[in-house]
DNA sequence: CGCGCGATTGAGTAATTTCAAATCTAGTGG
DNA sequence: CCACTAGATTTGAAATTACTCAATCGCGCG
């Protein structure tokens, strides 16, 4: 299994060859294709996943039908719908992919029995989650700070290897604002 | 010392007398009036915080000077700059107490003693850092999908307790609404 | 009593959305 | 390889939402 998976462990946390395989034997590789759910609304959510290559976006839809994206994931990153994860219910987000995506998918009592046959890795997922807890801090700012085309300028410093392999429409409905808006924006920072 | 905390814990980890005997030599107590800071942004942020009494609000201000409100922590919240904290920086945020309030602090090294001495801790801190990232989702996607008056009104419903004690200027800030916008929709709805 | 902070109200303004139409593009099947 | 189609983008104009500025009011506390 060519993986990033053991370089994303190992760079965060020392493992011994036994309990790099023995964690690696809990995920099982999954294909998806462009547009097709990884995680779909009502569902039951009995894994979390690594993204080992594409990309992905976590969605809820409002009671008008508008989709409103909560994050994207790439290569290297893990996703879910974590309340439902954790909790074990059904899913209030959609996770779907954007590009042709391969994830690493790591199901519930699997992970219970990392945690529980490692415990060191305990801390790994914890530094996930604080990390995960401040990028959400610094998004939480953003939306309420910035005007529309602060965020997406702010979007396109902190996030230029992604910005091309996103529609625009998409990433309007990340932003908060209007695809119409973000073009007006888009064709003003083009004539510069 | 008369403390919320150990039932805090007790309510979801079980801890024998001797290991929260230990636990709770780690904290020690402070207490602040209204208005005193108990993070002030670049300063040196060595302690996370387990609010026993009173209220406090997380902000930041923006290069224009205006303040916005990441999150309010009350009564068993745990609270700090958390990037600061865990990468042991200066402070970007802001920590500052909306009532008199005592907090028990517990210092970075004290904390890594914890995670160390009683190693079922991460996983406490593990909940808690998970249930941080699900309630900013909540909250990314409130911002996102609500009009002033909605978000005021979800407010009022998630955090009937809190409302009461919060000057609705501050609420405002917090809502990424002005106080004026905000006031209009108050008076609208005591019409009623 | 008076000060200071918070809340309210009105009027004008700015930012963004919505609606509508035209254009462009990539991928599909023939 | 071309035509076709669905999705994405752009542009314009009108409508809406929320903001800013400014003035006033109210109230609790020293």
């Amino acid at each position: 299994m060519k993986s990033l998976l053991k370089e994303h462990f190992l760079k965060n946390i020392p493992l011994k060859d036994e309990q790099w395989n023995f964690i690696s034997e809990q995920f099982h590789s999954k294909k998806f294709k462009k547009k097709e759910y990884i995680i779909r609304k009502d569902e039951a959510v009995s894994e979390i996943y690594f993204i080992n290559s594409g990309l992905v976006k976590l969605s809820v839809d409002d009671q008008n039908g508008n989709e409103h994206i909560i994050s994207f994931a790439c290569e290297d990153w893990w996703e879910t719908d974590f309340e439902a994860f954790y909790t074990q219910k059904r899913a209030t987000q959609n996770l779907k992919c954007i590009e042709e995506t391969e994830v690493l998918a790591l199901s519930y009592q699997d992970y219970l029995k990392i945690l529980k046959t490692i415990p060191e890795m305990t801390e790994f997922f914890l530094m996930k989650a604080v990390n995960g807890h401040i990028a959400n801090q610094k998004r939480i700012l953003s939306l309420m700070t910035f005007s529309a085309q602060k965020k997406y300028e702010e979007f396109v410093k902190s996030y230029p290897q992604i910005i091309q392999r996103i529609p625009k429409t998409t990433l309007a409905l990340y932003l908060g604002v209007s695809r119409e808006t973000l073009s007006r924006f888009f064709s003003e920072s083009q004539k510069l």
